[in-house]
DNA sequence: GGTGGCCTACCGCATTTGCGGTAGGCCACC
DNA sequence: GGTGGCCTACCGCAAATGCGGTAGGCCACC
């Protein structure tokens, strides 16, 4: 049932020195075939219609020129929407983890690993997974703990999950069976937080919480 | 600078049998000892003055009698901020996965994996990580990230001037006088729009957008 | 000439939301 | 002991929203 025949990765590293580094030692692996190399984004997708097959996954690094690998995703996404895409980086501030995580990333792994983790993290990602550095995992986790809203004093603690849940889109009926309460203290909490934040639709509020002003 | 001593584990488990192989199995790593073992929440809170050192991690099932793993977790968070929680359950719905990791949660791992994926669990998330099994890790990312949409060409002119409207949190009837339209003409662009990105409410809407996802 | 998308505008109906109350239990502060 | 905040939950009512239609005019493409 696993496929005999390798899995084919496109590589997309600005720096020569690493690109080489990492498509030789990939390369060697018989699990894997590079179909593609690039040194940028653009360079990326002239190459990608010579290809007779897609690739099935891209190692994508963040801090490329011009065109940052963040900006290529969506329409890396668009263009390959069966391709599964690791970003591969330095960086591992939260906003850049989460940025990609919403423009359709399915793994981030970390520059200081060794190689072997590389090439477990394609493999990872190509079997289902989702394969991130401690670190990175940790920031993901993080993003559910604390609200992300947090001007701590004005809201109490279940108003801001109320928000919270608000912000995810749901409705008060949805928010109520996340938070196992009925749905009319739902609303009694929404109400509570449209006059805590001097808003007076939900419209507004997320408009709000999405310009930061929340 | 790693430590020496090792690990102090608390394993919560209602079944006897499988608490009794799992604590076999863990005790026995030298990095790791058992200091608290109980089939229940409250089993473990009555346990927990008689330590003489907090637990350090605690492996806990979500499927226990009476107070399940997902309630304990808040009061179990509290009283030992510094502890870190695995989940360990057979269960891989989004909303237990969710409601977990919003708790405070630092690692979920499913109950069909091999004695030696929860003892890399239980070392990993020691070790500042999140451990996660595939299908969690996925779960995990699509709450960030389901991606039908990619807007370029989607949407009309008009249509897009609507969404802006919607997108700065106006009613239908704002946006209606900010195009100088009949508010039953931006209704029906609206439909339009959640037809096309497939969402189905004015909330959904915005928090796509805030996603970055739009 | 037909097809199909877009823009405009309306109807009807069910659900959701916004807004005003009330109310009991709990807990902390004075 | 009173006051006030928080959490819970309900009632009622008006407005907004979601969803299914229909429909005419315009324009482009085949």
């Amino acid at each position: 049932m696993t496929s005999t025949a390798p899995l084919r990765l496109a590589l997309v590293e600005d720096d020569p020195e690493l690109r080489q580094l990492y498509s030789d030692y990939l390369c060697r692996q018989p699990e894997l075939t590079c179909v593609l190399l690039a040194g940028s984004a653009e360079s990326f997708f002239d190459q990608l219609p010579d290809l007779l097959q897609a690739p099935q996954v891209v190692l994508l690094d963040v801090g490329l020129p011009g065109r940052s690998g963040l900006d290529a995703l969506p329409r890396l996404k668009q263009l390959l929407p069966d391709t599964e895409v690791v970003m591969h980086t330095v960086f591992d501030d939260p906003d850049r983890i989460y940025q990609a995580l919403c423009r359709g990333a399915s793994g981030y792994v970390l520059k200081n690993q060794p190689l072997a983790e590389l090439k477990a993290a394609v493999l990872e990602v190509a079997r289902g997974g989702a394969p991130m550095s401690r670190a990175v995992a940790r920031q993901v986790l993080a993003h559910f703990k604390p609200m992300p809203t947090a001007q701590a004093g004005l809201l109490s603690v279940r108003e801001q999950q109320v928000l919270e849940g608000m912000v995810d889109g749901l409705s008060d009926k949805q928010v109520a069976t996340r938070l196992g309460l009925s749905p009319d203290t739902v609303r009694t909490h929404v109400k509570n937080i449209y006059r805590k934040l001097q808003v007076s639709s939900r419209a507004e509020l997320l408009s709000r919480h999405a310009k930061g002003q929340l």
